[in-house]
RNA sequence: GGUCUGUUCGUCUAGGGGUUAGGACGCGUCCCUUUCACGGAUGAAACACGGGUUCGAUUCCCGUACGGACUACCA
């Protein structure tokens, strides 16, 4: 009886993948992966109305930059394939005639215009149920109510209709969600669900169930949006005799913005929250999105951060590979409640990994970060101190270098908490700052932060000054900037020529 | 409105009939440090409300309030 486990993620190719997509594709990946089950990419292309080119290919890069690939999808194929709905259509086909068959779906040939006046009637009656559902099929045109010969005629003619899903009346559909428990639904609340659209392309819940079915998965890992249509979903699988492989169901909390409220994309920008894992480009309003990719987030980090939001091990651990991640992920402790989407966290995150990160790595992706920007072409050299200096200040690689404006243009303005406080800022200060400008030219060793600080020491030592007094004014003075990483590696960064040209000009300031 | 679903510090959460209600982010203070940051230490900060059940409820039950999802020929 126990199965090989079998999850699939399945987007709908209508745009780029929204953050909570990606946690969901996580969990799948997770849950995979710790029961050596296989984890498939599906996708849900039957709205072709929707359809955004470019979309799929968002995906599978998605889930590349992460490290959380799939084994079988409509990218690197696999046994059950095809794995894009659009392409499945004749087995839709072929399953929905089952269902006619046997009594349980329905053709249905009213207009739209019919089917809102029916909900307005209901409405105006205050319904509890206002769809067109296991009640008021019985005022429509549908082959329940129309004469046989009558239906024939009319599919004969080709006229449009829909096929729907024929609710039983009185009810009590009855199922297991993993993670919230038993779930007692009345089938007289339910509508007739569109099946098979218009356009001859199942619906979701539709194609889901055959394709889940077929495709042997064993868990259904998604959104809690999902909750209210698993009754039909459930029917069908009864519908089709399918119960003892109907998959089990874990419908996942949703992720929320800061206030509370769905995390759109409107409100995700209010935030300042990315929504998209990688950059996109809205065709429809020419806009271009940045994802958490190029605001410098780094891949470990945002699955570890995604991965404990409505999720925790039950102990104090808040750093967590993916690798560790695989054992310890267990659906009873999946929260229930939605979670709010908390910025600040997902930067600590990205700090604690980039501290942890090999210098190398990081110095590759300071570059990187810097490459479409006037600043571009950052040296691999001075990305290599730049790493030194910065990799404990910054949240972000580009903040390497952005947060350092001073190592690329000499300051113009300087700290007035300095310059305007007479303890730091005076003429000994400024007449030893000139000293070291005048001494400088007669410096011969290697321009290093080590000889740099003995240097200034020296100089100090020979007037019988603390050096502590001063520095920092001479920060002050080279950068503008009252405070900031390693004063001797800034000096060693700005090269002896340029330290002497910003010294001398201490007078002025 | 209806159906479903949820509610522990500001946020993510642990816990569970008797606890000083634990951790993390953020925030405050101190230490380290030439500054800042890192790091370390430390502090403030929560069981939505009302009824039960019970010797005892934050924990179990029922309401209330307040969220959220769904209510398409979209997924």
């Amino acid at each position: 009886m126990e199965r090989p486990v079998r999850v699939r993620f399945a987007p709908s190719p209508t745009g780029a993948l929204h953050i909570g997509g990606v946690r969901t594709a996580l969990y799948n990946y997770l849950f995979a992966r710790q029961h050596g089950g296989k984890f498939l990419v599906r996708i849900e292309d039957t709205d072709q109305e929707r359809f955004v080119e470019g979309a799929e290919e968002y995906i599978y890069e998605t889930l590349h930059w992460l490290g959380i690939p799939a084994d079988e999808s409509s990218e690197v194929g696999g046994e059950y394939a095809p794995y894009r709905q659009s392409e499945r259509k004749e087995i839709y086909a072929k399953y929905i005639q089952i269902l006619l068959e046997k009594g349980h779906a329905y053709y249905a040939f009213d207009t739209k215009e019919e089917i809102e006046d029916l909900r307005n009637r209901l409405e105006a009656a205050k319904s509890t149920n206002p769809s067109y559902n296991a009640l008021t099929r019985q005022q429509m045109k549908n082959s329940l109510t129309l004469p046989a010969e009558e239906v024939q005629r009319r599919l004969e003619a080709g006229e449009p209709h829909v096929i729907r899903l024929k609710t039983p009346p009185r009810e009590e559909i009855r199922f297991h969600d993993l993670i919230r428990g038993a779930q007692y639904i009345h089938s007289s609340t339910l509508d007739d669900k569109v099946l098979i659209k218009q356009d001859g392309l199942p619906t979701y819940h539709f194609a889901n169930v055959v394709d889940d079915y077929l495709m042997r998965i064993t868990h259904v890992f998604r959104g809690e949006e999902w909750l209210p249509s698993a009754p039909s979903h459930i029917l069908l699988y009864q519908f089709f005799g399918w119960e003892a492989e109907m998959p089990l169901f874990a419908h996942l909390p949703l992720i929320l913005a800061p206030d509370g409220s769905k995390l759109s994309k409107r409100k995700a920008s209010e935030y300042g929250i990315p929504v998209f894992p990688l950059f996109w480009h809205n065709h429809e309003t020419q806009e271009d999105i940045k994802g958490y990719r190029e605001n410098g987030y780094l891949p470990e980090a945002l699955i570890n951060f995604l991965a404990l939001i409505g999720w925790n091990a039950g102990t104090e651990q808040e750093i967590f590979s993916l690798e560790e991640l695989v054992p310890l992920f267990k659906i009873e402790q999946i929260h229930k409640a939605g979670a709010r989407f908390d910025i600040e966290k997902a930067k600590w995150y990205n700090e604690h990994y980039l501290r942890h990160k090999d210098n190398t790595e990081l110095a590759s992706l300071l570059i990187e970060s810097s490459l479409l920007t006037p600043e571009g072409g950052i040296s691999a050299e001075l990305a290599g101190k730049l790493v030194v200096l910065m990799k404990d200040r910054a949240t972000f690689p580009a903040d390497m270098w952005q947060k350092v404006p001073y190592l690329f243009h000499a300051p113009t303005e300087f700290d007035a908490t300095v310059t305007g406080d007479s303890k730091k800022w005076h003429d000994e200060a400024k007449n030893f700052i000139k000293e070291l400008s005048e001494k400088l030219t007669d410096f011969t060793q290697d321009w290093t932060a080590e000889s740099i600080k003995h240097f200034i020491h020296e100089v100090a030592e020979a007037k019988a000054l603390k050096v502590g007094k001063f520095m920092q004014a001479i920060r002050t003075a080279t950068t503008g900037a009252g405070q900031g990483p390693d004063l001797m590696l800034i000096l060693e960064i700005l090269g002896k020529t340029e330290t002497q040209a910003r010294w001398a000009r201490v007078e002025h300031i």
